[in-house]
DNA sequence: TGATAATTAATTGTCGACACTATTACGTGC
DNA sequence: GCACGTAATAGTGTCGACAATTAATTATCA
């Protein structure tokens, strides 16, 4: 649904262009990172891969570039490439950049909307209020989502859209963890009812307030759940700056077991 | 100097790992298209460009996904690639974006800021006093972007720096542009001196307005400069809102001239 | 027994060739 | 002269093979 991203009325019918097998072999391999079916640091060894897709090694080796881009994999060159981790600092960072790129966005569908937007949006908020009542936590991540592309839509600024979705696949390992988190749902619905509000107001002020609060609340949330409390790693520098290359699997060892 | 990124300190010294010869080949590549040797909408030949760079076809193909990532290359399947084009819309979404990733960008430094970090600075601001004396726009748009460069490394989140070169890397082309525009000198000068302040005065948001100021204002000259005056393209949407392929050069041409 | 050096195996880097497709150029009929 | 169908050609899609390099294993020596 949100898939084809033909959002509002039944528009366009572009020639679909076709697809090439590298593009989709890569869409492929993003879904098993991004869903989280292959451990951060585990190595991608391109004649297997080929093989599992049914593609020469060459094809692959494209696919791995593509996902290179994304930070999806890491490419060490004669050394081969590896799914990418993430550690407690990219998570601060994505979320940091998250709230606020999605304060714009919010800001920017504001003027946009019109009576038929926000009557999208009152049935997305409806919808999420009946799965609140059941504890539904993936369907109502599933509407929530669904908001969020619908903003999308509406501020109509594609690079915008670009910049949350590459900083999106890089956590939504993470993002799942967020369902089991005490009151998210509360508070999340909370959030968009009030946004819907702002909406309503035409004040996109509020409605950019609201997201950057959720989001907030959701990245310190997550990064708890997943690296316990505590601000950040300690993170002492060794001479001055260098985290960087702080924390990462010790080196991807050749054979999986032995 | 702000190549290494080794900003303050005479800091790590990593293994410097070996860069693959595609991501070589698709740097040389990217400054062709980004400082407008190669025009926007021209073919990129796998053959030709694999024997120019005395790469093979294959590995030349892992070059053009680097660079499709980026959007610097569109490639349309079995139809090859051309040199990105970047519409009067495109500029318009990039600024929109530069001057808040900015802004968030001087936000966040602002806190982060020491005493050598301070006096850095103010060294570049008295350079750049220095050059605009003799109007040297070119000297001045490279200490600009050293001062950008000192910014993003104070404000030490990684992510918004690609995403900041993401963006920038599209509109190099048109920046350039900038260096025509009357008056750009003196108010960039204007405001960088503005930012010092706020910077020693520790007051991010003054120092961020500032930025965002400024950028918004480059923004502006550079598109009437580069794309005439006029509130953006008419946009008449066909259907409700389908702008998204618009304006497009008819098709790649297969010879060039014939 | 522990450390170091030589050997072996696994995997990446690179290339050249062939198959397939889309675009151009040409030719035929109306 | 124009529309349509057909042949030629340029260029991409894909593959398999070989060379180079790294990491793991074994052998050697103190």
């Amino acid at each position: 649904m949100s898939k084809t991203r033909s959002s509002s009325a039944g528009a366009a019918k572009l020639p679909e262009l076709p697809r090439s097998i590298a593009t989709i072999a890569a869409q492929h391999l993003e879904r098993e990172i991004i869903e989280g079916r292959l451990d951060p640091g585990e190595r991608l060894i391109e004649e297997e891969w080929a093989e599992k897709f049914g593609i020469s090694r060459g094809t692959f080796r494209e696919v791995l570039r593509i996902l290179e881009a994304f930070k999806l994999v890491e490419i060490i060159p004669r050394r081969g490439a590896q799914v990418a981790s993430v550690n407690r600092r990219d998570v601060e960072e994505i979320y940091i950049l998250r709230k606020h790129l999605f304060q714009l966005a919010y800001m920017y569908a504001t003027p946009n909307l019109n009576d038929d937007a926000l009557r999208q949006f009152q049935a997305i908020v409806d919808d999420m209020e009946c799965v609140a009542e059941r504890g539904d936590a993936v369907e109502f991540t599933a509407l929530s989502q669904k908001f969020d592309e619908l903003v999308l839509d509406v501020a109509d600024i594609a690079r915008l859209r670009m910049l949350i979705e590459f900083l999106g696949k890089q956590t939504i390992r993470y993002r799942y963890m967020g369902f089991k988190i005490a009151g998210r749902i509360e508070r999340s619905l909370a959030a968009h009812k009030r946004i819907l509000a702002a909406f309503k107001a035409g004040d996109g002020e509020r409605a950019g307030a609201a997201v950057y609060e959720i989001i907030e609340w959701a990245g310190k949330s997550i990064l708890s759940a997943a690296f316990g409390d505590g601000p950040a790693e300690p993170v002492i520098p060794e001479n001055g700056r260098a985290r960087e290359e702080s924390e990462r699997p010790p080196r991807p060892s050749r054979r999986k077991v032995g």
